[in-house]
DNA sequence: CGACAAACTGTACAGTTGAATAATTATTAT
DNA sequence: ATAATAATTATTCAACTGTACAGTTTGTCG
C-alpha cells in the first residue's frame, strides 16, 4: 500500500514546503493553512513537515523570512549595482519596488498575513523591523547620492525625513497597485517617479532613456 | 447550574460580539479567533453567536465593515465640516488619518488580517474597493478646493494623479507609524504635511495655528 | 552485495473546531 | 398573575487540528 518516494536534498525539500506554505496562505488564508494542507500541496506526507521543521510555527517563520527576501531582494540588488548614475539608480530602484513579481497580489496577501501577526510575535516584529530599516537605509543612500551629485547639502535630519517620506510613498503605491488590479504597473512607476521629483526637487531621467 | 443572564437589545449584542471579534483578531490572530474565543471575550455563551449571526463568516464580515468605518470615519467627518478654509481642511484631514485611534497598532493588525483575505472573498474585495475609492475621492476633493482657492487650474487627469499619490503617502506613513511605535504621532503628521506641500506646490498653515 | 542511517509514510491520539439542537430563562403582552 | 415569545445557555456531534511515533523505503558506503 505504501507508495514509493524520492529522497530529496534537505534544502530542496525545505524550499518546497516553504513555497507550499506561501501558496496555502495566499490561496486559503492562514487559518486554513494546516500541516496537512501544506503537505498535500507540496506532494508529501504530513509527517515529513515535522521532520524538517521542528514545529508548524517554525515553518511559518521560515516562510516569513523567505517572503521578506522576495520583497526586498530586487530593490537591494539595484542598490548594489556598481558604477551607475545616482538618478538612474533611483529609477531602477522604484521600478524594482513596484514592478515584477513584487507587485503581485499573491505577495500582498502573504505580506498582510505576517503584518497582522507582528503584534503577537516578538520574533516576527524583530524580523520586520530589520527588513524595514534595511530598506529605508537603502532609500536614504540613493537620495543622498543624488543630492550630492547635484551639489546640494541637506540640514541635519532632513535626509532621514526624506527617506521616511519616499519610503512611505513607495509602500503606499505598492499597496494600491496590488489591491487595485486595474492599475497599470508602468503608470504606477511613472507616478511614483514624478512624485519623488517633487519631493526631492530633482529631475529624473525618463524610463525610456534607461536600459534594462 | 445554569447561570442567570441579561437579555440585551439586538444592536447592543451584535456590537459587543463585533468588538470581541476584533479583540480576538488583534490579540490572538484570525486563526485563533474561534466562535468560543469570541463568546468568552464578549461574556456570552458560544451558541448565542449563531443566533445573532447566521454563521461565523457573517460575523467576520460584519467585523470588517465595522473596521472600515472606524478607519475612514474620522477623515470623512473632516471632509463634511462646513465653512472651513481648504488649506486648513487638509491639515485636519491628515491629522484625522494619522492620529488618534486610527493610528493604533491594534487597528493595523485587524486591517492587515482583512487585507490578506481580499483575494479570497469577492465580498471582501468589493467592500475594500468601495472604502478605498470613497477615501480617494475625498482626498481629490480637498486638493481641488485648495488649488482652486490658489487660483490654479490642473490639466485633465492631474487631479486624479495627485489624489493617488497623496493617498499613497498617507497610507504609507500610517503603516510606518503603526508598525514602528517609536514614531511620534505629531512628527508623522508634520512630515506628511510638508511632503504634501512639496507634491502640490502649496503652503499649508502650521498645526499650531489651527484650533481643534 | 549487504547493512546502516535517515528521509519518508501512515496512522493514532488527545484536544479543538463550527454547527446543530434541546433545555432554560428573561421579558413582554395580556 | 400567567402565558407566549424569543434571547440565551449548555451539550452534543462529526470533522479537523498539531503532534507523536512505529514502521517502510531509499540512497550510500564499505
Amino acid at each position: 500500500m505504501s507508495g514509493s518516494f524520492r529522497r530529496a536534498p534537505d534544502f530542496e525539500r525545505r524550499s518546497d514546503m516553504i513555497e507550499a506554505t506561501l501558496d496555502c496562505i495566499a490561496d486559503l488564508g492562514i487559518e486554513a493553512t494546516t500541516v496537512r494542507a501544506v503537505a498535500a500541496r507540496a506532494g508529501i506526507s504530513n509527517g515529513l513537515i515535522r521532520h524538517h521543521f521542528e514545529s508548524k510555527s517554525n515553518l511559518i517563520m521560515a516562510a516569513y523570512r523567505h517572503t521578506i527576501e522576495l520583497m526586498i531582494r530586487p530593490a537591494l540588488d539595484v542598490v548594489a549595482l556598481p558604477d551607475i548614475p545616482p538618478h538612474e539608480r533611483m529609477v531602477k530602484f522604484v521600478t524594482a519596488c513596484l514592478g515584477g513579481s513584487v507587485a503581485e497580489p499573491r505577495l500582498l496577501s502573504v505580506w498582510a498575513t505576517f503584518i497582522s501577526h507582528v503584534r503577537l510575535s516578538p520574533r516576527l516584529a524583530q524580523e520586520h523591523r530589520d527588513g524595514y530599516l534595511t530598506f529605508r537605509r537603502a532609500t536614504e543612500q540613493i537620495i543622498d547620492e543624488i543630492l550630492t551629485a547635484d551639489g546640494r547639502r541637506l540640514p541635519t535630519g532632513e535626509l532621514e525625513r526624506l527617506g521616511i517620506v519616499v519610503n512611505a510613498l513607495i509602500d503606499g503605491l505598492w499597496l494600491e497597485g496590488c489591491l487595485m488590479e486595474d492599475f497599470d504597473e508602468d503608470r504606477l512607476i511613472d507616478l511614483c517617479l514624478r512624485a519623488i521629483e517633487s519631493l526631492l526637487d530633482i529631475k529624473l531621467p525618463d524610463i525610456a532613456e534607461i536600459g534594462t
